[in-house]
DNA sequence: CCTGGTTTCTACAACGTTGTAGGCAACGTT
DNA sequence: AACGTTGCCTACAACGTTGTAGAAACCAGG
């Protein structure tokens, strides 16, 4: 049923060399012996088997993308644009789903790279440096917060700066009780400390002050959890008049909160999100958010990943970060239209 | 840096071959023996190279996925499920973003099958029976519309009966100007003929009849294509009593238009979506929706893909069902809490 | 017609793994 | 003591591809 390269050799009377420089698009073939071995490769139907190829070449062609989950719709036009940016290099992509236990992230860390792949973006969620020293040279690019000046390259996109501007907007607004929802205790809360650090940063700079009891953790980044925690800081007896959650979807389960509470958004309270995805910009009211270029993040990782698979491994980890935009919407207007 | 069963079997003092055993799990190694190579295995952090194994096993280990757009809720939380069967019985997911056209799925369908994968779970818009007769012996499922009794084995819902359900709740909630949204012309739109089927015979089952009018039509299914074609309906200057919009994103759309026109959902307006996606469990209002079995479904595709891999691959193709729920949410109730 | 260089093609080995066949002990049975 | 059986291990070949080295055919210039 499935040919190969001696099938095609002997079709075309040639030997199994010569097929292989044909399909491998090598110069000196003679146009007619080219023709022939063109002709049996369709009329067989032929397709290189990959996993030869690749034992030969050491090289597999594929990368591999791990974020924590594909049904965060960051994570999914995240991966839409590595899909994307990878095909541009001819690469294919492969997605994996850690979960974001420190474990499985770990064992994704380690264990994906069985000579399956040739580099790896990685997006982690729980894992530390620490995690990342006895890697066995598969090449990786980190995406997402840095892990502490770990050994592997690394896109980031400045979290304490787009934390404080968001904050900054929100104070601009004239509102006074600003909350936060989505901080973690957990050594997986990197990204929350950052975004914690920059709402801190700005409501000091404002000079009023952090207050504790405005601040509202979220184990896991879901709506349900931003409903969730939205509920808790109204039950509180806390009365913010503006709230900055730390990514987009916590902020459409608080927007959900609040409107089960009667409350109205943007009027008594002013709702922020984090991550710029597709669906704040439908949401009732539409959702201010920090719209990371996601586009310019899948391509330099893809662009890092090529020069390490490709350059010099032992070369000296970069860092480089893409940028962001305030996305002012509905949610956080001083009048609706 | 890396190494082979050939480095371990050196520093373990046995051959090659034991060492694959070991690896393996074979049962006949005396446990000095095993304890020896595992220590070597260890010492050396030996990683099997897949490449070869696949090459000697004529298995990959490897499945693809390929769906029309990961960013589309529906497919990534259908992309999440599948993961996790596959994981289930030891198989890596490799997923594909087709794009939705007829040529890139062609590609999928009988390119993707470098040797490079064992099986393809295939999710097409645009495919046609004819696009996958000569394929070459991959196996491989198809999700969502079946492709009119093709070559392959299918996982379906009865998009007819869901489509008639929904557009029958909306009839006993007292609506009586039911719109669509999301009609197709073209030959893509499979889900789209079926669904619009089953509204069509509910409002005829009515005694309704069905008007060309109230039916928008939607090229493809994103947000701003629901809220376009909203609000071409209310210009248009049909005044309908409810919307039963062909899946959900176009359903959050069409919520968002009618915000925007200052129409009240559900009470000047009932809104109905399709696939059961998690947004709509906290936009405002919640929206009701058929919500497939999408955890069944990727296990019965996975199983259904199993079968073939392992078992007869020229046996008749097999089509299995998936249920479906509806849920009723606030966008369709008579009075909101 | 020979020489030296280029073009075109081939034979062979190797990538790292596992299936097959078989060898050698150790054991229990006649 | 001879025998078959079992347990444990090894040598070898093969999976399909491509890099290397080199042979054969061709060409141009003397």
């Amino acid at each position: 049923m499935r040919h190969r390269l001696k099938d095609v050799a002997e079709r075309a009377g040639v030997s199994v060399k010569t097929v292989s420089n044909v399909v491998n698009g090598y110069a000196h073939v003679r146009p007619d012996t080219r023709a022939r071995v063109e002709e049996a490769i369709a009329a067989l139907n032929y397709r290189p088997n990959l996993s030869a190829r690749n034992l030969r070449k050491g090289r597999t062609g594929i990368i591999a993308l791990a974020v924590p989950e594909l049904d965060i719709p960051y994570f999914a036009e995240l991966a839409r644009h590595v899909v994307t940016a990878a095909a541009d290099l001819g690469w294919t992509v492969l997605i994996d789903q850690t979960g974001g236990g420190r474990e499985q992230e770990r064992v994704v860390a380690s264990g994906i790279t069985d000579h399956l792949i040739d580099g790896l973006i990685f997006s982690p969620l729980a894992l530390t440096a620490d995690d990342l020293i006895n890697l066995d040279g598969t090449p990786m690019v980190l995406l997402g917060e840095r892990v502490a000046h770990g050994p592997a390259d690394h896109v980031v996109i400045d979290n304490v700066a787009a934390a404080r501007e968001i904050t900054n907007h929100l104070v601009g607004l004239g509102r006074r009780r600003i909350a936060a929802i989505g901080s973690q205790r957990t050594p997986e809360g990197a990204s929350a400390r950052l975004r914690l650090d920059g709402y801190r940063s700005a409501l000091e700079e404002a000079g009023f002050g952090y207050d504790e009891a405005l601040v509202a953790p979220a184990p896991v980044w879901h709506r349900a959890d931003g409903a969730a925690a939205m509920r808790n800081l109204l039950s509180s007896g806390v009365r913010p008049d503006a709230v900055f959650c730390f990514n987009d979807t916590l902020a459409l389960g608080a927007l959900r909160a609040l409107h089960e509470t009667g409350l109205r958004v943007p009027e008594d309270v002013a709702v922020a999100g984090f991550d710029g995805i597709e669906d704040g910009r439908f949401s009732v009211p539409t959702l201010t958010t920090i719209a990371p270029d996601k586009e310019r993040i899948a391509r330099l990782a893809v662009e890092l990943l090529a020069n390490r698979i490709d350059g010099d491994r032992n070369a000296a980890p970069r860092e480089l970060a893409a940028p962001y935009r305030l996305e002012p919407r509905e949610s956080t207007r001083g009048r609706q239209p």
